[in-house]
DNA sequence: TATAAGATTATCT
DNA sequence: GATAATCTTATAT
């Protein structure tokens, strides 16, 4: 309490401005690592640091938009810096951030993230403890922010119930390799992760 | 209308 | 490491 009641909401993480998104989505995933993903909820604020992302580009088989625009995929084709949400395995949902020019159904999946603001009100959206399974991994980070369908098509860009912002702190290396649980285009070099996080979900996080 | 697949996770051995 | 859970979506018939 205390400083957290003084300090001013609007003021903390401004947003990611749309023109500093690259263009190209393997850059901006990429670039998206270390930034911060913010939520705002009744009970307050939460937040996290990206330390996972992937891909999905022009012409990959793997993405939801490489067939066309459906009822399901089409924020995916909103100019970049706005939120795709969609159910996977009827379980989890998963965070995107549209990429590109707008009618391009291309974008990034945020794959895990760094619990930092509001940990106690992830640990009762997730019903478990462990701070390093709180956020790691697509579906469970969906779950201790409290991300589902209603927030599909969110402009990200821009302060609300969420949004993207930046970090103070440095950026360590990233490393890049094949991306997880798809089959078609699976060779493509599309997944960006924090070298040095124990937050990362699978190959190249630490303390596995 | 039917069917199979899916950008996952929790739980079991 | 293997598998069940769970349900929406896309595609075919």
């Amino acid at each position: 309490m205390g400083r957290a009641d003084i300090v001013s909401h609007s003021d903390d993480h401004p947003p990611l401005a749309r023109e500093e998104l690259p263009d190209d989505t393997a850059a901006l995933a990429r670039y998206l690592i270390g930034k911060l993903v913010v939520r705002d909820l009744p009970e307050g604020r939460v937040s996290g640091r990206i330390v996972e992302t992937e891909a999905y580009v022009v012409g990959d088989a793997a993405g939801h938009g490489f067939r066309g625009m459906t009822p399901r995929n089409r924020s995916l084709f909103l100019e970049r810096g706005h939120a795709y949400v969609y159910l996977a395995y009827g379980i989890s949902f998963m965070l995107n951030v549209s990429s590109d020019t707008q009618g391009t159904g291309t974008g990034v999946l945020i794959r895990a993230l760094e619990p930092l603001e509001g940990i106690a009100i992830m640990r009762l959206n997730r019903g478990v403890e462990r701070l390093r399974d709180l956020a790691r991994g697509p579906g469970r980070l969906a779950a201790a922010l409290r991300i589902d369908r209603s927030l599909d098509g969110l402009d990200l860009c821009r302060e609300g119930p969420l949004w993207l912002a930046r970090d103070g702190t440095e950026t360590g290396a990233i490393g890049q390799s094949i991306r997880i649980g798809i089959s078609k285009d699976a060779e493509r070099l599309l997944r960006f992760y924090l070298k040095a996080s124990p937050f990362v979900s699978g190959p190249g996080s630490l303390n596995r």
